[in-house]
RNA sequence: GGCUCCAUGGUCAAGCGGUCAAGACAUCGCCCUUUCACGGCGGUAACACGGGUUCGAUUCCCGUUGGAGUCACCA
């Protein structure tokens, strides 16, 4: 059997979508899974949607998430070159078309903006043209007239309007289309760039592709490929369609949804692994029922023929859980690392970062996260003393200022001002006094957060704060309760 | 609107003729507990509908309904 080979063709013309960003994942897996080749290739043939800087956010996302490609514009395995402006360089594109035209499959067509607007008809508000094959029927001396002088042109398939095309898709099946729904699609446009259409038939017959991975939203237009690869002789590639990743509302994730592309996820707080691991289960699920799985894991485990048909909403509230086992599970070291930019935004007091990088881990589900649970260490929130009333605790204002009273002095006489020895000095205070620990800990960490839940408990803060902050700080709400 | 695809809980998703219809997220309750989390235990919740085929359909076929995608000199 033939080396597995599959590619993930991208176009550079900004951040990277989920669906797009699924596609690559799914692509390398199959590939990987069969120790196969993963090749990358830039399609920069729409000079009018052409980012600067956006393929450097290709490399940069495939590589952050683990995705190395075995060939590529970077690394050459003999069936370059990878990008395809430079392949539209060589006259390649333009070769084949002219193939297609003397065996009668393609034509020149040299209808303009005008012509072509006459033809649309407006359907549920949107206009649509099917080409009427006018430039078909140019004769022979009129086409070399018009390419003698210079008149701009295009060359498009020519796909009969009788009978109908079938293709072979590994997850749906055959699909069948008329051929009168197959418009005879532009193959070269007039600025000499081949179509996408065009060029990823020729590129991935060009370079030995196996398996062609892509999103459902190609199903429809996969029989016009299907005709160019019979129109030119080729064996057709295995076809894989993804199915669509949708939002809450079911509809294709676009990027007005804020969370739409990979760089966005990371900056809402999500870490690569757990982005990579959430989207690969999104139409796919293996066999064992495993959720939380390394890259490594993924390419054992992957098994394309599983991939689901029908579409998957997106959803936030899971990955946001899944994203929180992943920083969970995180070594404390790294997470400390990590999660520094975070707490210095809103902490700058001199107190143990790591400490606080240590409460805050259990907590949260994204970086983000921190921010809300840390910000008190910095600075007591205005709050109302209606908080001190708690009634599984039977504290309420009046308990809380007496006993602040009476704990005052033993903190302020306490020497090490660690939560062990801070909470045994309590308890044996509790013990002699006859209070439950919660009656003197609801109070006292009232007093020092002015928030109803904190990362830690009453000691634990006291620990971060030190002696000389808690004890201004119990003075602080005395005051307050005074 | 034409064409194409899809259809198991709120969401992801097992199942591939006979199951009390898995599991996860979310949700609810209990336990743990110096708050909140974490963790542990348990609960609620699904085969869109109608015809067939079959001894027997969630599973196969047809239709209905619903949803989505697509119909560019964009990919």
């Amino acid at each position: 059997m033939a080396k597995v080979r599959t590619r993930f063709a991208p176009s550079p013309t900004g951040r990277m979508h989920v669906g797009n960003l699924r596609t690559a994942l799914y692509t390398y897996l199959i590939a990987k899974h069969e120790d196969g080749d993963f090749v990358l290739r830039i399609e920069d043939t729409d000079q009018e949607r052409l980012m600067e800087g956006a393929v450097d956010i290709i490399y940069r996302t495939l590589d952050k998430t683990g995705l190395h490609h075995d060939e590529g514009p970077d690394k050459d395995g003999g069936v370059g070159p990878y990008v395809q402006s430079e392949r539209v360089a060589s006259g390649l594109y333009m070769e084949y078309a002219k193939k297609l035209i003397e065996k009668g499959e393609a034509y020149y067509c040299f209808c303009d903006k005008e012509r072509l607007e006459s033809l649309a008809t407006e359907v549920a508000g949107k206009a649509i043209t099917v080409y009427d094959k006018h430039c078909l029927h140019l004769s022979k001396e009129e086409i070399e007239a018009n390419l003698a002088a210079g008149k701009p042109f295009v060359i498009r398939a020519n796909v009969p309007n009788e009978g109908e095309t079938t293709f072979h898709d590994e997850i749906y099946g055959d699909i069948t289309q008329p051929n009168a729904e197959l418009d005879d699609m532009i193959l070269i446009k007039s600025d000499g760039y081949p179509t996408y259409n065009f060029a990823n038939v020729i590129d991935d017959h060009l370079m030995n592709i196996t398996h062609v991975v892509r999103g459902n939203e190609y199903l429809s237009s996969a029989p016009k490929y299907t005709r160019l690869y019979k129109a030119f002789g080729w064996e057709e590639p295995k076809y894989i369609h993804c199915p669509l990743i949708t939002n809450e509302e079911h509809q294709k994730l676009s990027k007005r949804s804020g969370h739409s592309s990979y760089e966005d996820l990371i900056e809402q707080g999500f870490v690569n692994e757990a982005v990579v691991n959430f989207v690969t289960l999104l139409g796919w699920s293996p066999s064992d029922n495993q959720e939380i799985m390394s890259l490594q894991e993924l390419i054992e485990k992957f098994d394309y023929t599983k991939i689901s048909k029908s579409p998957a909403v997106f959803d936030m509230v899971k990955l946001r859980w899944m994203n929180g086992e992943y920083l969970k599970a995180m070594d404390a070291e790294d997470f400390y690392e990590r999660a520094l930019p975070y707490i210095k935004e809103v902490v700058t007091r001199d107190v143990d970062y790591k400490k606080i990088a240590g409460m805050v881990k259990t907590r949260i589900e994204t970086f983000l996260d921190i921010k809300d649970h840390i910000d008190f260490f910095q600075e007591v929130p205005e709050y109302d003393i209606a908080m001190y009333t708690h009634k599984k605790m039977k504290t309420n204002a009046e308990t809380s200022l007496a006993l602040l009273k009476e704990v005052q002095p033993i903190l302020a006489a306490q020497e090490d001002f660690t939560n062990d020895a801070l909470f045994s000095s309590l308890s044996a205070f509790g013990k002699e006094k006859g209070y439950k620990t919660g009656f003197i800990m609801w109070p006292i960490r009232t007093a020092l957060s002015g928030k109803p839940m904190t990362p830690g408990g009453a000691t634990e803060l006291m620990e971060v704060l030190g002696k000389e902050e808690s004890l201004k700080r119990i003075e602080d709400a005395i005051a307050k309760l005074s």
